[in-house]
DNA sequence: GACTCGGTTGACTGACCAGTCAGTCCATCG
DNA sequence: CGATGGACTGACTGGTCAGTCAACCGAGTC
């Protein structure tokens, strides 16, 4: 019987090396942090590290391919439903969004030093990173199958355009370009959804909601 | 008097070891390659590197100046004109697409290295960054003021999702995630503006333009 | 008590590489 | 001519850091 009496609950020193080297490669960048640094951090021997992980890139490829998984876990579920386009897409949005605002660290090493990494980590999940795109996508083109959307933008083409958004939303509050209030959050969430189904310019007949001055 | 008789054009050893230093970099990434890579490449010794060059970053630093200038110049230009705001911002689209076709490994080196990268030359060149983003904004801003931009989206949001289309498409090529032949240039700079200014969804009143089956 | 074994420690090593520097080459000038 | 100085060379150095390893610890077992 595992652990009858767990007199201490025991640390679990492989998470706490995972969650404190989020923090460090969050704050100076996979390449310019060491691996002591994140043993600091996690308040273990330098050795330890090595103890659960085979390189300092094991560590970094881990916390990715977790918490991609998720993402991807989502992006199926919300496939697999049956809600009108516009819902699926919020829901991916506010997932994304919502995954930022839980742990900004994590998801700023996820798109910092992953997703754009196009020679290192980029490369090796290139198809986990794929399958998202491709997931979107298909929402995208079954929509347009059932005249949700407008067929004259490529389904592919049309995911990368919104995944961009979403990216570069999380970049905007990354570098401090956009604001991070209260609302905010839930603002993105709406302008996104709006801008990349709605569109920026007016629809015929719609008067501006916010006319100028 | 400066080259009176140049008996051979006196080749410019520091642009050949900038444009050396794009390829490389592109190759291999920054924080992988090394300098003496750079200099094998442009067929220049070591040292001269460091004789035109403070360091290996300096060498970034410049190769991204250079060319992000010449992108403010060209919004600027943009802005500073009285064109209908689709066709301000099919401008900027295609004038960084074209900047892709005609030398892909620079906006790769610019992409990779630079705008997304939070902790070190992203830092370092913030402001030049921010601009481009405030330029665009400007000219949403300026077309919701005179109606023909919805104004419940703000305009700095409007140029994050923008350039986040952009920059993704130009991701998507590097990473091989999208076609790169001969039409797909173009299309893209369509499928752009359509999908940020006219949006995913059917205009009402709009047929699809390709049905499905 | 003695033995095992997984978790844990941190000093050490070997490779790597940015940046230095002593010196060469050559064009120009007085 | 000899002197000056900028372009250019590449061997070398000093520091850094990923990864190793021998030893330690404490809980469980016989």
């Amino acid at each position: 019987m595992a652990s009858a009496t767990p007199s201490q609950p025991p640390v679990d020193k492989r998470r706490q090396i995972l969650d404190a080297a989020v923090h460090v490669f969050a704050r100076q960048g996979f390449h310019t942090c060491r691996v002591s640094d994140i043993a600091d951090e996690a308040g273990v021997a330098y050795g330890l590290v090595y103890h659960y992980f085979d390189s300092k890139d094991e560590i970094l490829d881990t916390l990715f391919s977790e918490r991609w998984q998720v993402l991807l876990d989502v992006i199926a579920e919300i496939e697999r439903g049956d809600d009108p386009v516009r819902e699926q897409l919020r829901a991916i949005v506010s997932f994304i969004v919502d995954s930022y605002v839980h742990d900004p660290d994590l998801m700023k090493v996820i798109i910092v030093e992953v997703t754009r990494a196009a020679n290192t980590f980029g490369r090796t999940h290139l198809n986990e990173i794929r399958e998202a795109y491709e997931g979107i996508a298909r929402i995208v083109e079954r929509a347009q199958r059932r005249g949700a959307l407008r067929s004259d933008i490529s389904p592919q083409f049309a995911a990368m355009a919104f995944y961009g958004a979403i990216e570069q939303a999380l970049t905007g509050w990354i570098f401090d370009l956009l604001p991070t209030g209260a609302g905010d959050h839930d603002d993105v969430k709406r302008y996104i959804v709006e801008a990349i189904c709605g569109g920026l310019e007016l629809r015929a007949g719609e008067a501006s909601s916010a006319p100028a001055l």
